[in-house]
DNA sequence: GAGCCGTGGAT
DNA sequence: TATCCAAGGCT
């Protein structure tokens, strides 16, 4: 490491961090992007914005942004909200166990903190969902506090500023770019700074042809120089997703309410609602209803086959075999899950493959 | 440290 | 269609 940083303080030898400070927060405060986040730097909503961006692109993030601030606008609406209703206004943004960290956090601000988030980085760093970026995302922005904050645009961007050509798919490279940041930061406007890193990052540094005739800090940039600024960063490739089978059945009843049941507390889409779901390397379509009766304690009839759902995460595939069942025998109790009215599953959380499953059975009314 | 954890848009 | 990816964190 000490070599490594040996090297890394070598390319400073013949780079201005003054004039470079400079022409990238000119910059920033010139061409920033008016966000909702931006209004203030209230640190609660400095902090949410923060953990929605997570791996999470601005256009997306926006309208779930001004729901989420409307409806849980204060900390302690939402330390004093139900989980569901959290995991309601986190429905199809993804990585859930966001909003559950979050929540969990808040909490933890609400009664060890009096209320008051926290602006100093080890007791920042120690809550629930708020790693090294975040912790130095919320002091630069919230406090102006001078700490790093190291994302994937920060890499990219300095990475061919200073010529970095560590590979930044590895976690301990991360710490090479927080080291560069220390070092360039701006003392008197870290705020900008770090939201300038990023803000390049998006709108011109972009990991495809960058924009490099419109760049602020051309004059700066090492890669720009040999022109090799599109072969940075250096990133290794990450594994193919595997493609896992399931039957999913929806079963109705005799009142017309269908069956669904809430998933585990942790793990893939943790506690968020979903239809009853049979691993198809494990049971075929005529082992079904057998299936069904032992998991649930209910004798169904299978109707039909549906349309397949298949639906690509970051690491898994599902392909899912919808089927549409009803209930044997009126008025009994299932095992597990609850039968609910059509209406009613709206206010219930589902992740997206389930929200596809939903659109098929209203189509046939 | 490697794998897990979502989603939708760009290319 | 396939791949990459976007303001990461947790285990």
């Amino acid at each position: 490491m000490n070599l490594e940083l040996d090297d890394l303080y070598n390319k400073f030898q013949q780079f201005s961090i003054d004039l470079f400070q400079d022409d990238l927060i000119n910059w920033f405060l010139q061409e920033k992007r008016s966000l909702p986040w931006r209004e203030n730097q209230d640190p609660y909503r400095v902090w949410v914005s923060e953990i929605m961006l997570q791996q999470t692109k601005v256009d997306t993030v926006i309208p779930f942004y001004n729901r989420f601030m409307e409806r849980f606008p204060t900390i302690q609406a939402l330390a004093e909200a139900d989980e569901q209703d959290v995991l309601k206004a986190w429905e199809g943004l993804g990585y859930y166990s966001r909003a559950r960290n979050l929540q969990n956090a808040v909490r933890e601000v609400a009664t060890v903190y009096d209320g008051q988030v926290p602006a100093n980085a080890e007791e920042l760093g120690k809550l629930k969902g708020v790693g090294p970026y975040t912790t130095g995302a919320i002091l630069s922005i919230a406090y102006g506090i001078p700490q790093p904050a190291v994302d994937g645009n920060v890499m990219r961007v300095l990475s061919r500023i200073l010529f970095i050509t560590e590979d930044i798919a590895k976690p301990k490279t991360r710490k090479i770019f927080e080291a560069a940041v220390e070092k360039m930061i701006s003392q008197e406007d870290p705020s900008s700074f770090n939201q300038g890193l990023m803000e390049l990052g998006a709108l011109i540094c972009t990991p495809k042809k960058p924009a490099c005739m419109l760049c602020p800090v051309q004059e700066h940039c090492a890669a720009f120089k040999q022109g090799i600024q599109e072969e940075l960063p250096i990133k290794s490739k990450g594994k193919k997703q595997r493609t896992k089978p399931y039957l999913s059945v929806i079963v109705e009843n005799e009142k017309g309410e269908l069956l669904i049941e809430q998933r585990p507390e942790e793990g893939l889409l943790a506690s968020l609602w979903q239809f009853p779901m049979a691993d198809a390397t494990e049971v075929t379509i005529e082992q079904l209803a057998y299936w069904f009766k032992l998991e649930y304690g209910l004798e169904i009839k299978v109707e039909e086959t549906l349309l397949p759902v298949r639906h690509v995460f970051s690491h898994i595939i599902w392909e899912v075999i919808v089927l549409r069942a009803t209930t044997v025998s009126d008025g009994e109790v299932p095992d597990k899950g609850r039968f609910v009215s059509r209406e009613d599953i709206a206010n219930y959380p589902f992740p997206v493959p389930h929200q596809k499953i939903i659109q098929q059975i209203h189509i046939p009314e």
